[in-house]
DNA sequence: AACAATTGTTGTCGTCAACAACAATCTTTC
DNA sequence: GAAAGATTGTTGTTGACGACAACAATTGTT
């Protein structure tokens, strides 16, 4: 088993207890076939982050064409819909950090897509706003974010997503 | 404003268009006041994620005594329920990698919570097992996890969080 | 016995959140 | 109006995390 010297000494007494196994492949030392997840099923931060894992993951295949992340679009999306925005009130209207903004914003600016405006009335932060380029990209992402948006309710059902955009409504 | 060296050079035109400004205190360049989100109002995804990120950090906070995150929860919950699991059934259960488990029985072998068990019928791999300690401490991990989930429950509404795992119930 | 597959492990890489520190620039206060 | 404090953008560090690749030990397959 290679070398478990990295783990802290901690002595294994080798007191393996009942094991029936019944496995019929090559499965695991327990063979209970179904793995119960007990409390683990009521617990909504369990199926949230599960089912986020998986949303994302389908945004990104959908708009991996044009190399679009969620994080990225949520903020083409703010500086579309409010141009002129400074760093400091995009970063805590979506929740992100000021020195995470800084990266996302390198990226897009280097992509022409954003531009940085120094403020003239506050010389000290930027105006962000979308350029040319930017504007007709984002309209081409949004047309790629509303099928992603139709694949979830192809997951989970038309009703459902309606009923949960409504339940975390209040996390705008 | 420091050196701007770093980011590919970009000029940036100096066209700061229209701007009033009627802000009360130390505002942004944008005298909005509300600051529209557009499209990811309709996302699902965008919901998901602020709430995922909430109810994360509500459950640190409540089990913040007993130092114990969502995932070594989740880790400790699944061994719990079905002793003598190998480590990849665990990883594929959880959908964590194997790689990354291993870190995370490292830490949880350190506590003497869990116990790496050497598998007579497939000396390749481990049998987990909780500790006694480990049980009992899963006990009181439990009983700070119901009352995390009653936060959440306060937070989005019994029957909302009832829903809500209800809608979600297919990414187990 | 030779070869392929699996398990646990180590390592690297890129993403991401959380901080701390800093220069430039406001704002406030005397 | 000058000094002190706060804010904005930036850089850097740290640690958690997922995705991969590589490896030794062990199994399974042929």
């Amino acid at each position: 088993m290679s070398n478990r010297a990295a783990r802290t000494a901690l002595k294994i007494p080798a007191v393996a207890r009942g094991k029936r196994m019944a496995n019929g492949k090559a499965r695991a030392p327990e063979g209970d076939g179904e793995i119960g997840l007990d409390g683990l099923l009521g617990h909504a931060g369990y199926a949230v982050r599960r089912f986020q894992i998986w949303i994302f993951q389908d945004f990104v295949r959908t708009l991996a064409a044009v190399d679009i992340k969620p994080t990225q679009y949520s903020v083409l999306t703010v500086i579309g819909a409010n141009p002129g925005l400074s760093q400091m009130a995009v970063a805590q209207r979506l929740g992100i950090e000021r020195a995470r903004l800084v990266h996302l914003l390198d990226s897009l600016e280097d992509r022409k897509l954003v531009r940085r405006v120094r403020s003239r009335t506050d010389r000290r932060s930027h105006a962000l706003h979308l350029s040319a380029r930017g504007e007709a990209s984002l309209r081409q992402f949004k047309l790629l974010a509303a099928e992603h948006e139709r694949h979830v309710a192809e997951k989970i059902g038309k009703e459902n997503r309606e009923q949960l955009l409504r339940i975390l409504s209040s996390f705008t």
